[in-house]
DNA sequence: GCTTGCCATGTC
DNA sequence: ACATGGCAAGCT
């Protein structure tokens, strides 16, 4: 008899804790996952222990407590290994969420305990022969046949004809191997042989291998290497016996860096969102079955079940995406230490523009620094800031665009250059009203103005998802005229088209990229210059590298400045700096910034490409105004559907927050309102906390969420180092 | 007196 | 997260 300790699937705070069951058997294992009886419902749960028992009577843990049994065992073999177990522990314990929560984040969709009841998918297999017996008599046929087998040791089964290999088994001359197949389907890649190295790259790499266990950041500017550093440090890795796992900001951006991957390397997973369940499945087994050695995906991979890491390579480190927004609200590269503690392995952080947690942390020596100066490809592009409230500037022809962006977009046509234009906001206009009474439509869930979105005729929120048909009355007053305000990406397109008519145009957002396969088809035309001007948001900013791109223009720089957060700068000036450094693949490299703004310190040094320059003066700012890197944050967030009770919770826990760390050097700021109010029909109020040491507030956050356990109405969340403060 | 809804409580 | 039991408002 065994007593078993299960984790409930329901991701609550409430019953975060095992519960004991009995079970009568040899096939179970920690690890696996179980369906038992819960309150009076069957529901899957996770085995987090195991203790062998004499019988249930003498168990003093049970305290004469009833004990169910567990009704069915649902794997053969453990779902997460040791390490990522415990590995859920600290991030439980470091981000204030369910550990069930964290199984379930770790795992592909479908091995999430909750959907093992409903479908999941079956391993599939395929038919290899292998030779038997060499001293049959065969048959001419039967024996090229059975030569070609008896050569290549295993075979697929079809490949030969079905009547002679049926014969071949008969005679008991080969037999048949069943083996799991891959589902995902690998192209044959030509291999290609690695560049050579210049003196400052292999200064990086030899340096990083001095001390192969330690945190590195990489500084490189665009152009100056980062990939083949990756690449040949990947390559020492695996000659030593070790594996490595990378980190891209989103993989669909990253297809570039990729395919250099798979131009040196065999043996690679690649984890993205648009695999199927099945290929996901298969591509998790057999990362967990040790027979990879490389994986290459975005946030959620850093938790493939790679064992032996030597190396943890994380590109673009300074990109949003890696924290992720909603719970558990995990950090890509505090999970990265976590697993490099375990492992004992290094990490390799990469950015043009390193965060400046990262950027201090090397200052101070917690990290090495690394720098690579030279461009190995291209030259600085000039930089132009155009001032939008400059009246020589902007005239009839166009608003969007001004004199000077289109002087030179001509130009460059004329050149048979291409041209890049950044506009961060997608649609068509981020806000639409009553031309006769000025009735701005709002989302009925978050109140905030619906963008348009011109080509599929229908308002949008682009915070909570909700959106309507574009009106052709007005609710208000019954006017059938609109005013349309402002400029997102399909706007610029349109201008675009009007105004240099003969231009081939590609357009890249979030909006074009949902199609499946869409996002690497466009950057590809693009690169094979089928087109002239590739327009979009942020994503055509990102490592892509275009030879032929020698005019890049921003239109509205000063998107993202304005957003209340102590990160509005530096998010700003890394995408600028990013968007610039499109245009200097070739000498005579352009880069025009369409700005309100045009003395902000943000702009100047992305105008500069200069990452020092703006590293120092935002430092200051940050410390005069006590941000990160100076301190810790951790935002709690009060929501509730009622907002006098949001209110009046709000006050009882500002009074509990600010009792609870009077005596500690945590500082609590506020209640204080978000950007977005009310989101979803949830009112929210949120508390910033500053601190040096998270020793200071896990207690009471544990005492927090202790409040928020019998609460009704209002619900808490916990994000420790938030990205988004707003 | 009996149904209906809202909240507090417990789940091995 | 969900089921349950208690109790109070609403109706015959």
């Amino acid at each position: 008899m065994k007593l078993v300790e299960v984790l409930i699937e329901y991701p609550s705070m409430q019953i975060d804790r095992p519960f004991s069951y009995a079970y009568d058997g040899d096939d179970i294992q920690i690890g696996v996952r179980v369906l038992v009886p819960f309150n009076k419902q069957e529901v899957v749960g996770y085995v987090l222990a195991i203790k062998d028992i004499i019988s249930l009577e003498n168990e003093s843990v049970l305290q004469g407590r009833e004990i169910k049994s567990i009704t069915k065992v649902l794997d053969e073999e453990p779902i997460l290994n040791e390490e990522l177990m415990k590995l859920a522990s600290e991030l439980k314990e470091y981000y204030f969420a369910p550990l069930i929560s964290i199984y379930q984040t770790m795992l592909p969709p479908s091995l999430k305990p909750k959907s093992s009841s409903l479908s999941k998918p079956k391993i599939a297999y395929e038919t290899y022969v292998k030779v038997k017996d060499e001293n049959i008599l065969l048959t001419k046929k039967q024996e090229e046949v059975f030569l070609k087998i008896k050569e290549s040791k295993e075979s697929l089964k079809n490949l030969y004809s079905a009547n002679i290999i049926k014969t071949l088994l008969d005679k008991g001359a080969i037999v048949e191997v069943k083996k799991e197949k891959r589902r995902l389907k690998t192209e044959n890649i030509e291999k290609k042989e690695e560049n050579t190295l210049s003196d400052e790259q292999q200064d990086v790499l030899t340096k990083i291998l001095e001390n192969p266990r330690d945190i590195y950041l990489l500084e490189g500017v665009t152009g100056s290497g980062k990939t083949e550093v990756y690449l040949q440090l990947t390559k020492k890795m695996i000659e030593m016996g070790k594996k490595v796992l990378i980190l891209v900001p989103e993989i669909s951006l990253s297809y570039q860096m990729i395919h250099q991957f798979e131009e040196r390397f065999s043996s690679i997973a690649i984890l993205h969102s648009s695999l199927t369940p099945g290929e996901k499945y298969d591509e998790y087994r057999l990362i967990a079955r040790g027979e990879i050695d490389i994986v290459i995906g975005a946030r959620s991979a850093i938790f493939a079940p790679l064992d032996n890491i030597g190396m943890i390579i994380i590109d673009e480190e300074h990109s949003e995406t890696y924290k992720q927004e909603s719970p558990p609200y995990y950090h890509a590269l505090t999970v990265a230490k976590m697993r490099m503690k375990y492992h004992s392995c290094g990490i390799l952080l990469g950015s043009a523009t390193p965060s400046l947690e990262s950027r201090s942390r090397a200052y101070k020596g917690v990290y090495h620094l690394l720098t690579l100066n030279n461009r190995i490809t291209g030259h600085l592009p000039t930089c132009q800031i155009v001032s939008l409230s400059d009246y020589k500037e902007i005239d009839k022809e166009s608003i969007l665009f001004s004199k000077t962006a289109r002087k030179a977009i001509q130009e460059t046509l004329d050149k048979h250059e291409q041209v890049m234009i950044l506009l961060n906001r997608r649609g068509f206009a981020p806000s639409f009203s009553c031309r006769k009474c000025g009735h701005i439509f709002r989302c009925k869930e978050c109140h905030l103005p619906l963008t348009l979105h011109k080509d599929v005729h229908r308002l949008k929120c682009h915070h909570c998802g909700y959106e309507e048909d574009e009106p052709d009355i007005c609710p208000s007053c019954s006017s059938t005229y609109f005013r349309i305000n402002g400029y997102g990406s399909e706007r610029a397109e349109e201008e675009v088209k009007k105004l240099f008519p003969s231009a081939k145009i590609l357009r890249l957002d979030s909006d074009v990229s949902s199609k499946k396969g869409q996002t690497k088809s466009i950057l590809k035309q693009f690169k094979n210059q089928e087109a002239d001007i590739l327009l979009g948001t942020q994503m055509i900013a990102k490592g892509h590298d275009f030879k032929n791109v020698t005019l890049a223009i921003v239109l509205l720089a000063d998107i993202g400045l304005n957003l209340p957060s102590f990160r509005a700068a530096e998010r700003t000036f890394s995408l600028l700096t990013q968007t610039i450094g499109r245009a200097g693949r070739s000498k005579n490299g352009l880069a025009i910034l369409q700005t309100y703004n045009p003395t902000h310190y943000a702009l100047k040094y992305a105008s500069k490409q200069d990452y020092e320059g703006f590293y120092n003066y935002e430092m200051k700012i940050r410390k005069m105004n006590m941000y990160p890197p100076f301190c810790y944050c951790t935002i709690l967030t009060l929501s509730s559907a009622n907002e006098e009770l949001l209110d009046e919770m709000t006050l009882k826990i500002k009074a509990f927050l600010n009792a609870s760390f009077e005596d500690k050097a945590v500082e609590v700021i506020g209640p204080s309102e978000y950007y977005i109010r009310i989101l979803n029909r949830h009112y929210r109020k949120k508390f910033l906390l500053k601190y040096k040491s998270f020793e200071d507030i896990k207690d009471v956050l544990l005492k927090l969420q202790d409040i928020f356990k019998s609460q009704r109405g209002v619900q808490c969340f916990i994000n420790v180092d938030p990205y988004e403060d707003y």
